[in-house]
DNA sequence: CGGGCGATTGACGGTCATCAAGCTGTGTGG
DNA sequence: CCACACAGCTTGATGACCGTCAATCGCCCG
């Protein structure tokens, strides 16, 4: 079960994930019991209301988090990235979906396997804590994006907020990349499509930012941060 | 420095707080550490950008977490109530700021006791996890009530989720307590307080709800649970 | 070339924010 | 005991912003 192999020595994002405080025999244990994962674009890692079976530690791409709602409006509740720890619940049913927006690359924990390693090591525990009270201030900042202001702040607030990041991440570029569909902006914002696309384009018209595919490019980086305020 | 006596011995709530699943010794020695506070409504716990001095456990009354915008728009992130944990960030410092709305109760920890105890009992630290996690999900399904939906929805939504977690605490009933202002309801789902109060009493009018001096009763739970959807 | 999906643009209307005035209950002081 | 003030809440009139519906564009891929 599993495969340690070299993939997990040049693990490029071993400093950010779950595994950064493991020492090197931990380590190889830990990556013994971890399946490595690729999924393309679209493709689902779980669904709301499955039975959750297991932990993920997503090393590529970019997962969206999200939940459907009966008349069939949904709400995107987080982005993930590389370092993102995916899974836990607290009733052992996943309360979101977990959906590939690009390419990702996971590793995959079984859930009592996992459990039973982490018992022993409670540095561990400490810090798959860290990684939740993360993702906890995260969402409270992004309450404040969803309640507070304006479709445009909101979508400036956004792409900050996205920059930093990916700068955490890989560093800082002046061009942000936007691997997700306007759809999904307008959902993780609580906008219609439209909306973010009149807005977008207003800001390029106005010389704010600039529109790529596949991406924007901040040009009055002074203003925009002035305006995410939050 | 603190006090056992017999408060803990006779703590209400103990099952449903961080402690629950402390043994007898375990249970009188974290006891011993903690001050147990009381403060007025409107008192301030602590404010947004102070250090993190303390964990504290909420044992009555109601706590708001709010975070402030610099042109005075103010977002509440939760409403807390008994059982609930504040005071965990990432960074030593609070991210936000936390003021009771009724009178509370709380025990308070330092941080540096508290990380001290809980090295030595890994159960104590998978069980504030489960605290963490308990907190995300219901930051997450805020978002939901935040981005999605018209006043009213957002409106019932919160009044059966509120029921819902009092019922938790202390039994059904069929008046639901708010002890929070108007004020306080707007801010937490980012409408004004022109809206909250038009939106509650045209329910009224409508025959869904009753409005009471500090309270709600709700009359129609049927159709109130439909809208509520999410 | 044609089909299809994602993004853009336009016209219109509803919902909710804004501004403003009045109401109700509670506490304070004369 | 009443008058007054104040805070919280309610109610009304107006308009902006953004959602809705609909048409068009651009691009990729078959």
């Amino acid at each position: 079960m599993g495969q340690f192999s070299e993939a997990c020595a040049c693990c490029q994002i071993r400093p950010l994930s779950v595994c950064s405080l493991l020492n090197q025999t931990d380590f190889e244990e830990l990556g013994r019991s971890a399946y490595r994962v690729r999924l393309a674009a679209r493709t689902t890692v779980f669904l709301e209301g499955e039975t959750a079976t297991s932990f993920y530690s997503l090393r590529e791409g970019v997962v969206r988090l999200y939940k459907l709602l009966p008349d069939g409006r949904r709400q995107i509740v987080a982005f993930l990235m590389a370092g993102d720890f995916l899974g836990m619940t607290d009733s052992g049913r996943h309360e979101f979906s977990a959906v590939a927006v690009s390419p990702v690359a996971l590793c995959k924990f079984s859930r009592a396997s996992f459990a039973r390693f982490i018992d022993k090591r409670p540095h561990l525990l400490r810090r798959v804590n860290e990684l939740i009270v993360r993702e906890l201030i995260q969402a409270q900042s992004h309450m404040v994006l969803l309640g507070q202001g304006s479709a445009e702040e909101k979508i400036v607030s956004f792409l900050i907020g996205w920059r930093d990041r990916l700068a955490k991440l890989r560093g800082a570029k002046d061009v942000i990349d936007l691997p997700m569909s306007r759809q999904d902006i307008a959902d993780y914002l609580g906008l219609t499509i439209e909306t973010v696309s009149r807005t977008l384009n207003r800001l390029e018209r106005e010389g704010e930012i600039q529109i790529l595919p596949g991406g924007v490019s901040l040009l009055d980086t002074e203003r925009a941060e002035g305006l995410a305020a939050a």
